[in-house]
DNA sequence: TCTTGACTTGGAGTTAACTTCAAGTTTTAT
DNA sequence: ATAAAACTTGAAGTTAACTCCAAGTCAAGA
């Protein structure tokens, strides 16, 4: 697979794709002849998990020192869960906080309506005198 | 109220109190005759509105256009909640984003936990040979 | 009064995560 | 065969949101 029909498929853009194998990220992709690459289904596994987790905002940093781990020729079970469960945690407390901002603008929201509409009820009485 | 008691009640750097305030966000705060920053209560429960969206992750952008919007001597009511509607779909989306994501990293950790586990029990098997 | 700590400013520096660029190579379609 | 589109690289540039710095001023305690 190309680096377009990744691109294209997962929604990431090339540049984003060659600057998470730049940084490594992503494992060296395989390439043709030419140089180009060629991705294979389990990099496609991996970069749709990336996405996932960088959609949510877990840091690059983070998502590195885990993938990194599978490259280790020791058992890293035990860090990997580690690190997965710290993410967890930052994704609770963001959650949290999101939910907070969620219902203070609902509740402003709410209000914007009744002055609006409060507003225009003043306009039609104004209107039929 | 002085920098500091704001800095500490509010969680929010001194550094970013006053870049806050010289970006537009926040309005020139009152300064007692020495030159120092002296905060009042509107303005504080501006900064802890603001607060809450940082930590959503509402852009500084979003809130400077919304607040500046007070100072408005026309009515503005409809543009005001066109921005917080606005808003507080990116949060709707981000939360269902985060959502994903957790639900994903829970699975990882328990697939985690029983391969641990198995690991512990064959440790133990062996051990007792 | 002196010293110590808090506050002031404008401007420079930092960080994460891309994004753009320039200049060249490869592939594809005609 | 050749033109256009897609791909390659390393390096530089961008953006948001701070964060730090230097050099000076102000305030509070011994």
């Amino acid at each position: 697979m190309t680096i377009k029909e990744i691109s294209e498929q997962l929604n990431i853009s090339q540049d984003t794709l060659r600057y998470y194998e730049k940084i490594g990220l992503i494992k060296k992709v395989p390439r043709t002849l030419g140089g180009i690459r060629d991705y294979q289904q389990e990099q496609i596994n991996n970069i749709n998990f990336i996405k996932c987790m960088r959609d949510a905002g877990v840091s690059i940093d983070a998502l590195v020192k885990y993938l990194s781990l599978f490259e280790s020729d020791v058992p890293t079970e035990k860090e990997r869960k580690e690190i997965l469960i710290e993410e967890r945690e930052k994704l609770r407390q963001k959650l949290e906080q999101i939910k907070v901002a969620y219902e203070k603008l609902n509740y402003k929201i709410e209000m914007y309506e009744s002055i609006i509409l409060e507003k225009e009820k003043e306009f039609l009485k104004s209107n039929k005198k």
